[in-house]
Order: C-alpha cells, then sequence, then structure tokens
DNA sequence: ACAAAAGTGTTACACGTACACCCATGG
DNA sequence: CCATGGGTGTACGTGTAACACTTTTGT
C-alpha cells in the first residue's frame, strides 16, 4: 500500500510559547519573523515539523535554535488547525510552551532572530492566531502552577524565597502574605536552605535556596497549595471543552 | 505568495476516545477498522481533517457519524505525531476524547462500523498508538474530574446519588464514604432533587436529581474537592512535559 | 537612627474525614 | 419480618487564612 488516496495533505508546524523571569517581570521571548508573508512582524518562533521528526522533536529544535538550550522543560500545549489561520497555504500548528531560566539565555539578542523579552502585559501584535496561543499558554500556566511545582523551572539554581513568591504573584497577578507563602513552600521539603545570602534587593539579605531535586522529580506531580482561593484566580483552564 | 517551498506536506486526522457509563461500568466505544491497512482489528473512531474544516470540527464529525450524537463535551487531548505511527504513510493524529450519555448511543450497534462498548479493563489490541491514546485519555479524564463537575457529561438527564458515586468509584477504581461523598456533591448546589425515585437497583429507591444547568454552565471552571486525597489517586497528569 | 526588606508565631475558623444508625420497601 | 440499599448527623483533627512585630544592615 502506497498511500492513502483522496486526502488532503498539508503543513505542519510547531510553535513555541517561551517564558522566562528577569527576578521582577514574567516575560514572552518573541523574534521578527525574517520571512514572508509578514516579515518584520513580531511572532513565536516556530518551524515546520520535518520528515522523520515528530512534533516534540521539532519543538525542541526549534527552541534550541533559538536559545541554545536543552534539557528545558517543555510541554505540548494544544493544536491550532483552523484552515485559514496561516494565509500562505494550509499549516497546523501544534504550539508548545517553555519554561527557560532566562539567565540562562544570554545569547546575542537581536541576532539572526531579532529576539526580545516582553512583558507578558506589553505583548506587540502577532501575527497568525499566536495571540490566542500566548493567551492559552499564561491560561494554563496559571492552571498548572497552582497545583504543581512547576515555576521552578524558571529560576536559577540558587533562589530566594521573596523571589519566587514575586515569581506567583506576578503570574497571578495579586499579592501573597509572605508569612503564610513560606510556611507552605517549606513545607513541601523541596527547598534546601544555604549559608550564603543574596544580598542584591535588601540590607538585610535573603537566603538562598537550592531545589532538592531528588524531591522534585518525585514530587512533581503531587498537589500542592500555594495559591489560596485558586477558583477565584483562574478562569478557563487546559483545553477548553468545545460542543459543536 | 503560492506557498511554502522545500517542505513536507503529510496527513491529519482526528481520532476520538469515547468514554460512556452503563451505570456500572465506565466503557470505552471502539469500531472495528474497516479499511486498511490492519483491516478488521480493533481501532478508536477517526477520520482525515478534511479542506475547510479544523480538527476540532473533524472530531465532531466523526463522532456524530459513529453516533449521531451532537453537541458531546469533547476536548482537545493530545497531538500524536511520531514520523511511523501509521505504517502507510506519515499521518499525524489529534486525538480528543468525549464523554457521552450512553442511553443516548441507543444506535444500531454493530452496524456500519461494527462498533462495541469495552470495559476499561478490556480494551483488546488496538492498531497504532491508539492504546497510548486511550491511556492518555484515562489519565486525563482521572485528572480532570478530581477538580471539575465533568462527569455529569456521562449521565442521563435524571440520576441518582449512588449512580453518580459509583461512576467516580469506576473512574479511581477505589470506594469513597457515601455519607462524605454526598454532602460534598450537594454543597455545590448544583444538584436539584426530584420528587421521583429510581427503584430499579434498591427496594428503598434513591431520589433522582438533575442538573442545574445555569450553575452548571457558570461553575464548571471552579475547583471541586470529591476525591479525598488526590495526591495519591493521580499519577501522571495531561500533557507529560518533554525534555530532549 | 532610620529606612527597607527579611524573617518568624499564634489564633480562629472552615473544611475534610471518620464513623453508626435508622428508613423504606419488596419479597 | 427481614434483607438490601438509601439516607442522614456529629465529633474530631488538620489545614488555611488572617494578622504584627522583631531583625538586620547600609546609609
Amino acid at each position: 500500500m502506497r498511500g492513502y488516496s483522496g486526502q488532503q495533505r498539508l503543513l505542519l508546524a510547531a510553535d513555541c510559547i517561551i517564558f522566562g523571569f528577569d527576578g521582577r517581570d514574567i516575560k514572552l521571548l518573541l523574534i521578527q519573523r525574517g520571512f514572508e508573508p509578514a516579515r518584520g512582524k513580531w511572532s513565536l518562533m516556530g518551524g515546520f515539523v520535518q520528515p522523520g521528526e515528530s512534533a516534540d522533536e521539532s519543538a525542541h529544535r526549534i527552541l534550541r535554535q533559538l536559545t541554545g538550550l536543552d534539557g528545558v522543560y517543555m510541554e505540548q500545549l494544544h493544536t491550532f488547525s483552523v484552515p485559514d489561520r496561516d494565509p500562505v497555504e494550509r499549516t497546523v500548528s501544534v504550539a508548545y510552551f517553555a519554561l527557560i531560566d532566562i539567565n540562562k539565555y544570554q545569547q546575542q539578542l537581536s541576532d539572526e532572530y531579532h529576539a526580545e523579552w516582553f512583558h507578558l502585559k506589553k505583548i506587540p501584535e502577532l501575527i497568525f492566531d499566536h495571540r490566542q496561543m500566548v493567551e492559552m499558554a499564561r491560561k494554563r500556566l496559571q492552571y498548572k502552577a497552582a497545583l504543581h511545582p512547576l515555576l521552578f523551572e524558571l529560576l536559577p539554581e540558587k533562589f530566594t524565597i521573596p523571589q519566587l513568591m514575586h515569581l506567583y504573584e506576578g503570574i497571578y497577578d495579586t499579592t501573597f502574605d509572605k508569612r503564610n507563602f513560606s510556611r507552605k513552600l517549606l513545607s513541601t521539603g523541596l527547598l534546601i536552605k544555604q549559608d550564603e545570602k543574596d544580598k542584591s534587593s535588601s540590607r538585610k539579605g535573603a537566603y538562598y535556596y537550592i531545589l532538592d531535586q531528588q524531591r522534585y522529580a518525585r514530587n512533581f506531580q503531587s498537589f500542592l497549595h500555594f495559591i489560596p482561593n485558586p477558583d477565584h484566580l483562574l478562569r478557563d483552564d487546559t483545553g477548553a471543552p468545545s460542543r459543536l
């Protein structure tokens, strides 16, 4: 048998929604599209799935092309397939979201891809349905981070509790009580206190912590309760159901 | 511009993992594949995405073809794209999971598609990577049902609390305390008690309830806690992250 | 000495869990 | 009358949320 007959073939792409945290704000890594159509417009980093490659592999390859990074946290988000989403030719996109330690991406910004970090509230106009992808990724991140210890992926090896709290506050655009936050966090047993302090943001200095990698790997799926009243903070979750 | 050059085109399919509940067990609707390759083997219901159609629309069309049903709860599960998953030709599959009221599917079973319901623990050998899809759907259903009022989709309009509890017990393969379960359930305010009783499974009879559709629609995203200690029951969740 | 951020403890309440008995009915 | 499944209430413990003061140190 040589192939299925009478069916349309189409292009498959992978697009990466790349989140980073600079110690103050959550940011998104965008590129300026280098080819037509829409050359020069802002876009997610993406590319076509190649023969011999799964979409997962494509996504990792694409992320590596832009950031030089391997072993990054990445998760399939959703597949976007409305027929005219790409005006040139029918292209279905499998979107992934990735969490990277922004410090590890000290690449030559504005190099080949003219990449830039954007504050989540200052996303420029994006091509095609990329804005919708970003929006879904943002919600998914909110959803998952409320339940699983995910956001460590955005932090450097050594980090402080106030840093982590700012990260959570950024994700949910709210503020938390530092005493309760700190207690819950430490009660997970995932953190190992260091002797060294980070003096960069206060006179007193905040203790550095590192992740207990063993427990992190084992407990990743367990439920946490960092976020008080997630009901009020979370709206849509992952793939919203459809009823056609 | 006439199309992107130098890229591989491939087939896109949608496959449906269809769950039903017969009042006792959770079941999966499978068909016997009617064309080569693997004609006659058990398979998920699926089909190719047509021109002018999104994958979501395909999935709903496919579900309608088999069951005659519209307006069914359906959610995109994951996209499967390893190059050789279909031996005939590269085909990427967007998998969906659907929850249907098994009573509404009184179609002519063993008709055109030779469809049959299978108990989740007695799934036959399936073609390609369909077993993996089913497994992921099962886990996703467990995950989501622990957090959101999802399983009502599997029940008829009128149902009893013991029925619902058996459903949850089937999903998690465990037993619950009926007093606590009932209390939590009713405290959501989602259920409206009827005067009528279901006498089919006990002498005393169990009261029928119906869903408060208004509140159901409004509260679908809110978090519930039907499941005690979800940590122990849930393992992998939705799309597991990859680190290549 | 003072400003700015880090760190820590207690209390009240809500929620979750465990648990046992009575009820209704058909046979 | 009795067996079967349905329905209900309470007590206890845990976990969560609210809340204020002390510590450190650079200027």
